[in-house]
DNA sequence: GTCGACTCCGCACCGTGGTGCAGGGTCAAG
DNA sequence: CTTGACCCTGCACCACGGTGCGGAGTCGAC
């Protein structure tokens, strides 16, 4: 498919696409004669992948490294790669956790509804655990 | 407390407690003779509630908007705020559900290790379902 | 009274993730 | 053979979330 094809496909511009290809977060798509872009199913379910991603707070730059180890699952099974996954599962269960509170923090406020204004807001306090100051 | 104790107790900078103040994140400090930012607990909290949001994939201006709820919670108690809350809190059940579906299919790859190179990466497809193309 | 560490303000700059435009080519329909 | 809808490249620009700098005042210790 062409790129428009991808693009309305998938939700992005085109524009997005094409700078996702610079990225190097897309595969280079091989070319027809006349230079324009084809496109696979393959691109697509990358394309949603990263916007997902996104849209579940991860950067491109996380994506990428996801990407590439989802390749190196593939292709090899290095250790260090393993230990990268491991992480990964590890900060989404954090990530997960932290939802869940916010959502249940969220979800008695909007049934509870009474508050005494000089106890701190729960939804401020779901989340509010000093944790690794990080620098 | 002055501004860096602040910074250092939530683990940021002192230039990105100014600009949290320029934008509106964070309530204005009372200021002692000499001009300086005085803050309190509530402040601390606040900020630590602004970055792990933004941790979670929230940008500051929904953080803000669910600042401004909480503080509206406090308050008053108007119907466009609760059905605000229970937008947010569907959203926050689907982030949740995609993230878990992400991380069953991160541990399967990182389990079962063992992928036929023709078959779509599983993390990938985990969050790949056509939904709402947006625009 | 001057040193170092802090504060103030304003403004300019940076990386990330796009978005749009100019200037050009391709292609099918009329 | 022109018109419209696409495609190409490169470059400039945008909003967001900070970050740093200059120039100036303040504060406690020596």
């Amino acid at each position: 498919m062409l790129i428009s094809e991808l693009a309305s496909l998938t939700g992005v511009k085109v524009s997005t696409v094409r700078f996702y290809e610079r990225r190097g977060l897309l595969p280079d798509p091989r070319r027809s004669e006349d230079g324009y872009r084809r496109y696979g199913e393959a691109h697509a379910r990358r394309v949603r992948f990263l916007r997902r991603g996104q849209e579940l707070g991860f950067a491109l730059g996380e994506l990428a490294a996801v990407v590439a180890f989802s390749d190196e699952a593939r292709a090899g099974t290095r250790p260090e790669v393993r230990e990268q996954g491991r992480a990964k599962l590890v900060e989404l269960d954090r990530r997960i956790a932290d939802l869940r509170r916010m959502r249940g923090a969220l979800e008695s406020v909007l049934d509870a509804w009474v508050l005494d204004p000089e106890d701190p807001c729960p939804i401020e306090d779901s989340l509010a655990q000093t944790r690794t100051p990080h620098a």
